[in-house]
DNA sequence: TAATGTTGCTAAATCGATTAAGTTGGCGTT
DNA sequence: AACGCCAACTTAATCGATTTAGCAACATTA
């Protein structure tokens, strides 16, 4: 391994002045520091990240925590996609990024130790159980972090607009004369808790009654359990003309169990999912959703942790919502 | 921070006896050891990973490298579970993750030096452009690696058996009647190669004629390239009666064309994918496929490379195949 | 000429841990 | 009593970089 000692021996420098030399130091000759970035070019010097963190308390690592319990994995394409956002805005500005997570080997931790054990910067809790006091002991620490659609107290976070998402997908629903809307909720998360009032105030300003039984509780990216809720909503007497689901995987769960009924999307039943992947665009009918802006949340999220890491003196903690865009499928069809 | 410099204060004993104690080595009296281990408890005690990377030449860390510019990224289902599984296991045995890019900020680097300049004790190249320079360099450099799909010369790897997973899709097909069995396959990668050679094998094998128009090339997880191919094949004087398709999302592509040549899967025509994603079993019809052990793989690639890093003296480099499994839908009827 | 300032460098401490080598005191052996 | 040995420590070097304080040489100014 080339090291600056390598390139002092080589120069006939100090140590110190490699050093100056490489950072652009001001009291280092044009014509030395010229000299040993040269050398340090031609051996083919590589800073070390390590010892670097170490002398100056700064590791250029941010920890990004995707809960490995709750249903938010790498695997679910709103959460990969965030990941990607946020991994490519990170390493623009120069930052890695590391996976936090509770235990690692035999070492037991939660996540704080975890992140101060890697001596994180900064950690993007992506997806992640809020009421979990290992979750909670990291956000109410001094490390810097970002939420993602969840807001702590006097910390920054990155807001997908549900109110507005759900809001703008019950007017539309409405619009193309739908009276009879049910709607398939996930766990009840803040963000479900945002939906779901969305929901509720839109349909009351539009003057749309909304029976108990329209609203029924399923789990998110699950299709399964979205064919129960499903299966339930055709079982009443007075069945909806479109039905919501909670994301845009359930609905094939939906989809399946309408088929097994008999009935045939959109023509005997019209929907509409939540999220807007990739995946919904390629299904025929095209699904009609509410596309989240996964990308911008993640690049915000990374930029903004990062500003915090940088300037933390005039850092004033932020929330951020990012406002998604309808998707108008043909799984709605016009009963006007 | 606490240190193991506060420890020993609050011990009275020097730092060497209390790394010792906290390692447990065995120059260390019993009491002492109990006594540190207590103290370093008490005082909320975390060891520092980077100083502890500096002084071992070990990081305990290990580098994951996606392909920014090719299609594998991290938000594809195969790939985010492969990567999620390289994580658990990574995390089982003591080890984090780091993701290893090309530049990083203003520092512009190739993967090999950002594994170097991260000090990963290994990477896990997951999907990569082999031919890249970048790529060789790194799969060919000290660095310990471990790459999926795709074997380099002295190198371990972790193979999803695509002869096999394709002869037995094949002859599943021929099984239920076909004869006429078109192949859309994606770009000429070593693991596209394998598939096809082993598609025509198995056809020579059970005696069916493979007309060259029966084969056509399109781009992997892009359903409108899949959908492209599958109008050629429709326009074809004698259309076949099953299609393989490159990936299950490429499926939905080819899906939406035969429904606007007013065709319905598997009535007027059979298909099958490959990867086995979860969605591809909640479609209705439910999509036969073969499922690539994605989850095994991750997990042999993340165990193969650690194994290395530990074991150096000792270590052989192995090819690992991962078997896959058919996964019978609905989407190829019986024509027998 | 002497005081002062500037430039460009070096020496040495430091970050937090590990570890080879050295030290000390008590014990058993002959 | 002399010796060696072992257990249980400590000392000090080390990993690779950064940074503060200091120093020498030369230039500038009163």
């Amino acid at each position: 391994m080339v090291t600056i000692t390598d390139i002092s021996k080589a120069c006939g420098v100090s140590r110190a002045t490699v050093s100056k030399a490489l950072n652009g130091a001001s009291d280092v000759s044009p014509e030395t520091t010229k000299r040993v970035r040269e050398t340090a070019a031609a051996l083919g010097y590589l800073p070390n990240a390590t010892a670097r963190a170490l002398k100056m308390g700064r590791s250029y690592n941010v920890g990004v925590l995707f809960s490995d319990t709750t249903g938010g994995g790498i695997s679910h394409e709103y959460f990969s996609r965030i990941l990607e956002s946020v991994k490519a805005e990170a390493e623009r500005l120069g930052y890695d990024i590391t996976f936090i997570s509770k235990d690692l080997g035999r070492l037991s931790m939660d996540y704080y130790e975890h992140a101060k054990y890697r001596s994180c910067d900064g950690v993007v809790i992506a997806s992640a159980d809020f009421q979990d006091p290992a979750v909670i002991r990291l956000a109410t620490s001094e490390i810097p972090t970002v939420t993602l659609d969840y807001s702590f107290d006097s910390r920054s976070s990155i807001l997908s607009d549900n109110v507005r998402g759900m809001e703008e997908l019950v007017r539309f629903v409405h619009a193309k004369g739908h009276r009879k809307i049910a709607f398939i909720h996930g766990e009840l998360t803040s963000v479900t808790q945002k939906r779901l009032a969305s929901f509720r105030r839109t349909c009351a300003e539009l003057g749309i009654p909304v029976p108990a039984e329209y609203v029924r509780p399923a789990v998110y990216h699950d299709p399964r359990s979205s064919g129960l809720a499903t299966r339930a909503l055709l079982a009443l007497e007075e069945r909806p003309t479109c039905i919501l689901f909670p994301d845009d995987l359930s609905y094939l769960g939906g989809m399946s169990e309408l088929e097994r009924n008999g009935l045939s999307v959109p023509k005997d039943m019209s929907v509409a999912g939540y999220d807007g992947i990739p995946l919904s665009q390629v299904l025929r009918p095209r699904l009609t959703t509410y596309q989240q802006g996964a990308e911008q949340m993640g690049k915000e999220a990374a930029r903004l942790l990062i500003e915090q890491i940088e300037k933390p003196d005039t850092w004033i903690p932020q929330q951020i919502t990012v406002e998604g865009r309808l998707l108008e499928g043909s799984t709605v069809i016009d009963i006007g």
